[in-house]
DNA sequence: ACACTTATATGTATCTTGCATATTAGGTGC
DNA sequence: GCACCTAATATGCAAGATACATATAAGTGT
């Protein structure tokens, strides 16, 4: 028997499989906070409650194209960028049926975040508040624009929060934050994106020079214009 | 309509659903080298290839229980470090049908990685030697115990590499290394299973100061015996 | 007793980081 | 035009972390 013999031959529902869906959380700097979008629920189960916007991976769909779909879909979104997080696989976390969720973080720019809003109305921007305990995860709040502690639905929390660590955890050693900022950028906004993920205030000189030190900061020679004092440098990102 | 009704009425059936299975990265440290344990393949595809032990997940149970299910079926093994790798799910990775994978690490002591061994001998040991570009995460390469390079089945080698790449970089700032250690142990042991998942050498002085001004080692006050000279004490793990 | 080898301790130069202070470059209001 | 305000940028220094060299300690084996 050779291998095309043997796939016709194999059965392909000899086991009772879970449906499988990416969740995405969508993730910009708002008013110095970090924010998500979410969207309410229409249908049972959790109706009414705000969640991340998922969607089913198709049988012929790789999880990222899933994930590349439910941001056009949901968020009338082309660009992004992108990255898997972690798979919430709790055999209880969705009452309908057993599905396993494949967490998706995608980060924005502030006007790209401004644009989703334009192009989906549906959609709510949440501002999230992480508690400072960093290590373990403490939990996130999550708050409406009329500052109301929202209730997520299924065990979207986890996911948010898992994000939120994850984001946290790369900031420093990895490009993350330069996807939060637009082509351009000055020093002080850079360092603005930080302090909001960190939810913590920086040291202005030590940030700037280790972020010089780094390598990934190309100097335009453009400043920005309209600034009330001195304008600052506008900087691009450079892949070192 | 409520709840209840609503799930009487929902049908799982609607979509095509992808097969979900676990791999399990098996990591030892063994003569100095990290280690991974695979199992034969005996079916098409890839018949007579290495892979990754796994398994699929049942319909009423959590990716973590079918990673912990595979530890102990396919590896005798009731105890070990594991954690959430990273989900493959490209579309063409398996030819007989679609499945995604959930991979997860294991992390297993030398006396574990052995006993294993013992309890299944279709287990293969097989060093791993990963080349220090560490950043983006260059090609794995695998060897059999007469050192002959294997080709692993499926997208195993990008799993492997996968694992290999998270082990780095959790090293320094999480308790990894101790999954990788006995109850007890001298510094030297944890310096060389820092140096075997790094792949590099580290400075002697510096290494200790670093281990033990982070508060996680607990002197027992007990030295290891038999050693040719000097015998160093031991020391063991314990949690901020 | 001595050599040998590794564990452990210490000292110093170097690099990184935090923080305070100075200087610069605009805009604003008179 | 000119003083003044504010934030950007630059500089200086102390504190901390790190790499590396060197010294001392504690066992075994001859």
């Amino acid at each position: 028997m050779n291998e095309t013999e043997f796939l016709k031959e194999y059965d392909p529902t000899a086991f009772q499989r879970p449906s499988v869906a990416v969740d995405l959380v969508l993730l910009g700097i708002r008013d110095g906070w970090p924010a998500v979008l979410l969207v309410k629920r229409d249908q049972l189960p959790h109706v009414g409650r705000w969640a991340l916007p998922g969607g089913f991976v198709g049988i012929d769909e790789s999880l990222d194209a899933a994930a590349a779909r439910v941001l056009r879909e949901k968020a009338g979104m082309g660009e992004a960028h992108l990255e898997q997080l972690y798979t919430f696989g709790a055999v209880d976390r969705d009452p309908r049926m057993r599905i396993i969720s494949v967490a998706y973080l995608a980060l924005l720019t502030e006007q790209a975040f401004d644009a989703a809003l334009g192009a989906m109305p549906a959609l709510l921007p949440a501002a999230i508040q992480v508690p400072w305990a960093g290590e373990t995860g403490g939990p996130v709040t999550v708050l409406s624009p009329e500052k109301q502690e929202l209730t997520l639905a299924f065990d979207h929390a986890a996911i948010l929060a898992t994000a939120m660590l994850r984001l946290r955890g790369k900031l420093d050693y990895s490009d993350v934050a330069f996807a939060l900022l637009p082509e351009l950028f000055t020093l002080r906004q850079l360092q603005d994106v930080h302090e909001a993920v960190l939810g913590a205030a920086l040291n202005k000189p030590a940030f700037r020079r280790r972020q010089l030190d780094k390598g990934w900061l190309a100097a335009t020679g453009a400043y920005e214009v309209g600034a009330a004092f001195r304008p600052a440098e506008l900087y691009r990102f450079q892949r070192h």
